[in-house]
DNA sequence: GTTGAAAACATGAGTGG
DNA sequence: CCACTCATGTTTTCAAC
């Protein structure tokens, strides 16, 4: 389990992960080697999944973003149809969801035709039999996922 | 405008920003000082966002995931509206989209209670009239967006 | 874009609470 | 088990080319 001084370190490296360790260690209190130890802790334990750059979207030829509902006439939450939604290049997330949908798929795509391309994909998954697709006009915003933590 | 070795370089730091220069260096067949000459152009230019690290989400109390379509009686991409859902700690991204529903937000909790007390808060959003619910049984795969390389 | 040196940093050993 | 200090090996970073 992890604690409060983990909790901090996570947010501040989730803010920048090229934050040296005598930073982080005056802020929280400890010296570099025990947040070292620390982060390698939380590395081998898997509450840090890995060391990331975010990219802009569009910059890489990916600024259209939609989110596609999939509805099927077989359960889709299997390793077989995953494996078939992660083989498809525009497809970030999928998720299998409750309700009437089975799978919930964010997509980025170059251009709408781009878009249109991943559908078509999507439609060749054995036991699709429909989607439905909602486009971003734009993202408000997009965070990581944070700890909740007195002060940071 | 970035060329494909910047992509190369983009693609192995999105799977370990921790990765060296000298390595990528290697990788892309220039020298490090190169490499590091690029990595800052883009971190500059906002190619790269920021360099993070990706949580485990269930560690840090918020093991339940859902997408929430949100609608309105007024038009919510304004900022103040954005702000308003910027606000409410359980929510990782909020994206303006098309179609009946006019903001579409993905939440985070700890328990189905957590995600109520997150709804409860959205509508609390002035102008919000509905909210429409899918919850995530089990994420099947989620990964960085990936810019379209030859060979990595 | 390159090389090479200097500074900053990460990392491991050994020690004590 | 956790944290500290100190010494060593990498890595980043910045000159000059």
């Amino acid at each position: 389990m992890i604690d409060e001084t983990d909790r901090r370190i996570l947010v501040r490296l989730q803010r920048d992960a090229t934050t040296p360790y005598a930073e982080l260690a005056a802020a929280v209190g400890l010296s570099a080697a025990s947040v070292h130890a620390r982060v390698r802790r939380l590395r081998e334990s898997g509450v840090i999944r890995r060391t990331t750059v975010e990219v802009d979207p569009a910059a890489v030829g990916r600024g259209v973003l939609a989110f596609v509902t999939v509805t099927g006439d077989v359960w889709m939450g299997d390793p077989d149809t995953v494996e078939a939604f992660a083989g498809i290049a525009g497809i970030e997330e999928a998720h299998i969801v409750a309700g009437t949908a089975s799978v919930l798929v964010k997509v980025r795509a170059a251009t709408t035709e781009g878009l249109q391309s991943v559908l078509r994909e999507i439609f060749h998954v054995p036991g699709v039999t429909g989607t439905q697709t909602t486009v971003v006009l734009e993202t408000g915003f997009s965070r990581p996922v944070t700890p909740e933590v007195p002060s940071p």
